[in-house]
DNA sequence: ATATTTGTCAACCATATGGTTAAACTGAAT
DNA sequence: ATTCAGTTTAACCATATGGTTGACAAATAT
């Protein structure tokens, strides 16, 4: 502890922000709102965060770094490929389950700022596909998976674990289901989605 | 033509609010943009559309309608689970490349309004899954395909299919790849996506 | 005890924003 | 030429919104 208040305030704030921005986005949040979310004056959100914008980041950064662990695990990992979709299908699955609003979040304002991203791959821990090319081709030219390109396999992975909880509106559309069996399926993805994929890589 | 003005500057109007809405989504486009947009004075919006709310319904329904038919064919087509596959992969693809701001528009603004689903369900045309699943459970009993459930199948299916779109930015910063490149990684998925899902459930 | 910094609040401000109005223009029908 | 419905515009309006200020309280330091 150099110098840190992290007065109790600050971090009300914070978690107030986050809820309101991750329901209604950037653009659809109110400082007002997140006042009243917090029980606390708005003046103190300025006090505290001087700017809409900057309180923003400040809830953004928080969710990427919550978020950015999770990939690494499947990029840096010291496991075999299929032993790594298996964890990472069944803990992303288990994690974005208690943070639902994380994913949609992240990916609708990285969409409406693209610019965003620049920054956020500055820092260090940030998710990086190099590790795991390389491990994909030793696993194909050892006969253990079939030839594919890392980049499409990595994209396919995020797609099949990510998707469900960003499209979920329309998916229950479509399947014609409630949230508990939405829920449901949900919690079956945890080992089918793994199956699914190996099932296709596997030589 | 019994009453159809279908006036030059409504089609105008609804042409701008479609970019301006697509692009920054009901809460961030302002009405003044979507006037400069279509270089029109601000009073047309409403004297054509009456509020903010009546226009973007109109985009939304507009974009909704485009995507529908999208996935009908695979849903409702005659051919089998695997021509399905294959066409629905390199024609959605296609399509979506051609507009792509479709996918991210309506998942983003379906999350900001899940009721909105409800009255695009009411409407004929609107994709259902049954007579999808009745095909995956004929096909399974034939030993054309591995047991699997037709909901997971189709939640798969979608995925791989619209989730490069939607999380564009993330992927072309995990990936480390630019524009140019990213689109030829999409277009390769035109083929990719396919092999990769027929590989996993063909018996 | 006193001064100083830090935290909190109600009231306020400038501007942006969705929406309205009343007048003016247009072009076809009479 | 006049009328009239439909169209377009500039000027307005009420309210919402991000942000600021100055007074005051509560810690903290001297």
């Amino acid at each position: 502890m150099t110098k840190t208040k992290d007065s109790k305030t600050e971090h009300i704030i914070l978690d107030a922000a986050k809820r309101v921005f991750q329901n209604k986005g950037m653009d659809g949040a109110r400082m007002q709102e997140i006042a009243d979310e917090a029980q606390i004056n708005k003046a103190m959100l300025h006090y505290y965060y001087r700017s809409k914008q900057l309180l923003f980041e400040a809830v953004f950064k928080n969710a990427f770094a919550l978020l950015a662990p999770q990939l690494n695990s499947i990029l840096n990992d010291e496991s075999s490929v299929e032993e790594k979709i298996r964890n990472f299908t069944s803990n992303y699955i288990s994690f974005i389950s208690k943070h639902p609003y994380l994913p949609t979040f992240i990916i609708q304002e990285l969409n409406r700022n693209p610019d965003f991203v620049l920054q956020m791959k500055e820092k260090k821990g940030f998710p990086n596909i190099e590790k795991f090319k390389k491990q994909i081709d030793v696993e194909i030219r050892e006969g253990i998976l079939k030839p594919i390109k890392a980049e499409q396999l990595f994209i396919n992975i995020m797609a099949l674990n990510i998707f469900p909880f960003v499209a979920s509106p329309l998916i229950k559309a479509f399947v014609n289901i409630d949230d508990k069996a939405f829920k449901q399926l949900v919690e079956d993805r945890k080992t089918e989605v793994a199956d699914f994929i190996i099932n296709s890589i596997k030589a």
